[in-house]
DNA sequence: CAAAATACGGAGTGATCACTCCGCTTGTCA
DNA sequence: TGACAAGCGGAGTGATCACTCCGTATTTTG
């Protein structure tokens, strides 16, 4: 991302970066990662040039953004992990991110790999981990049951963030989805 | 779609369509309706024109297989409403959408909006009415929970799918994952 | 302050689409 | 069977992208 060499960015140089992620975040948040570079530069106040020079491909400037974005959640995550009850840690974490779904299409985008691939593992796979402490935590105290595993919970997880965001909830329909699958996850009778 | 005159399509240009629609079904469950017009006419075996002069524009030719597809569900649906046990019919129903979604993306696109605006909205109202219909049928029988609504399990509905879609998952993971959902549908002590 | 290094802007390039146009082919009907 | 309508193919058009290039402007350095 930024350059090799030791030489540090000239000031000009590290503010334009600046307004580009800046940019680039709020433009990709409303319009996902198919928006055109072009309206990012415009936005950001530079020329494409310049938004070329920082990150020499798109994918490396939607990788950025993606990678801030996830990184945020994973440090959400930490903190409920390390202060929260866990027995409701992992149902708050879970709302909050359908929260952000709404608003956010990288968000959406980021988890669901969404067509052009791009390679960032690292990010995703903290976040993953993270989910599993959430997970853990609430299964220790009887709040989750314990026959559920991380692959079907990140799989609800994107799911209602997708559907979250190609439906338009409403906080109300918002509630009463997740109130149904947050019961499929409380142990129970079944299974 | 068709011609506004009351000509019959010539013998040909009946085999032609037919073609296209064919190829273009194919195409686009594999790779979504981002695929190019040129793909579908090369599969179809014709030129780009003959595609365009049968369905004017791009947005018409992926609304014609989209409410095919929707009106199949449909169908599905209804046989499972006049003959299914109430108690799994929406179970079972769900399980086979997700199951389609896995290998075509217009299942999801469809049932996502995806973007790019179709006016499609009949067979997806249609289809809003046999979950409504399957919906009542399992609370008739006390197979699911009373207070859930159809906006909420069409929301999970298309959630489903789009992480299945998503996440490639395997047979197991969606066993897995929809148990939970189901759990979470059947009635119980909460609330 | 001047020279050197660095960064900037934005017109230009090539690729990809959806969609059009028209000369030619094929089916239809008297 | 012949003439005319109906349909066909696919090169061409214009729009949109990601990405490049280079003359100019700005910052740093000595």
């Amino acid at each position: 991302m930024t350059p090799e060499t030791g030489r540090p960015l000239r000031a000009d140089a590290r503010r334009n970066r600046a307004r580009v992620l800046e940019a680039a975040e709020a433009v990709f948040s409303a319009k996902g990662a198919a928006a055109s570079t072009e309206e990012i530069a415009r936005t950001a106040g530079v020329g494409v040039g310049t938004v070329f020079r920082h990150f020499p491909t798109k994918k490396d400037l939607v990788s950025a953004i993606m990678t801030a974005r996830l990184e945020r959640l994973f440090a959400d995550a930490d903190a409920l992990i390390a202060e929260g009850d866990p027995a409701t840690a992992l149902f708050t974490f879970f709302t909050r991110m359908v929260e952000q779904a709404a608003s956010k299409k990288t968000v959406v985008e980021a988890l669901g790999g969404e067509g052009f691939e791009l390679d960032i593992p690292k990010p995703i796979e903290a976040l993953r981990q993270a989910v599993g402490a959430l997970l853990a935590g609430a299964q220790r105290v009887g709040a989750v049951r314990a026959d559920a595993a991380v692959p079907e919970v990140m799989a609800l997880l994107s799911g209602a963030c997708r559907a979250a965001l190609d439906a338009e909830w409403s906080p109300d329909l918002q509630a009463r989805t997740l109130a149904i699958v947050f019961d499929g996850l409380r142990p129970g009778r079944r299974r």
